[in-house]
DNA sequence: CCTAGTTACTTGCTATTTACAAGTGACTAA
DNA sequence: TTAGTCACTTGTAAATAGCAAGTAACTAGG
């Protein structure tokens, strides 16, 4: 039996149950996905930007992760200048309603991990974009 | 330079920022982890139990993620019988508190990935154990 | 006492994924 | 023409995941 003729079920999204959790974290559950989305809400958007946040995302990754996210619809790539020609990544609606997931985790971090960031500062900066 | 020596800061928690959301995903942010809080939600508390849920977690990682969830106290491991001596494992209130990350993700799997089951369909399982 | 069954893991091995460093191609401004 | 920036891609070693099989502790039944 060769490569092109196996078809692994476990690749297929959803595959192992229709639960929303177990679906999700098929989609986001790693450890760079989410802190993209929140590099998004926090208002950055081009490849720079991603790499310079402090967590130093390896940039194949970062790469792939793009890749994926825009599969899955929750990013876009638009462009926002010409001459030269560049794009910046943004949510999609469906991205943007990922912000109640990452306020969880914030409450969450804030709570049982000690020296995290607060809200408010990670709210200042969003406004601050 | 031999092992001993190497202090691999990355592996230390945190070590890369202070972002709440960053310090979360280290600890949480895989396929499994959090598919256990699930479990442990719905009332699941033994080995065989976890095992046996849909998804199908391979055993080597089961053991190691309630090892390294004990060692982050968001799970106890408790004896409920003796003859022959048994243990179960349950949420401490660090645990129970994540409960609004799942909820969050039940959401917006219901909303946006289409065949999941429903958030009421979940809660049933949960009052019914 | 012996055997079979249950529970909770552990071990061995392969395959996939991650991490880091370095390189590439398109473009531009001097 | 050259140096620089941006957005990736490639190579490779190390870490982790996934699967099957094995093991240890116990116990109930014959």
């Amino acid at each position: 039996m060769n490569k092109k003729d196996k078809v692994d079920k476990s690749s297929e999204p959803c595959s192992r149950s229709k639960c929303p959790v177990y679906c999700v974290l098929e989609l986001l559950g790693d450890k760079w996905t989410l802190l993209l989305v929140r590099d998004l809400l926090l208002g950055k958007g081009t490849y720079t930007e991603f790499q310079q946040s402090p967590e130093g995302i390896p940039t194949n990754i970062l790469a792939e992760r793009l890749k994926r996210l825009q599969i899955a619809e929750i990013i876009e790539k638009l462009p926002y200048q010409e001459r030269p020609l560049r794009y910046r990544y943004q949510l999609t609606e469906k991205g943007r309603d990922l912000y109640p997931v990452l306020s969880a985790m914030i409450d969450w971090g804030n709570r049982y991990v000690e020296g995290t960031i607060s809200r408010a500062e990670i709210e200042a900066l969003m406004a601050a974009k």
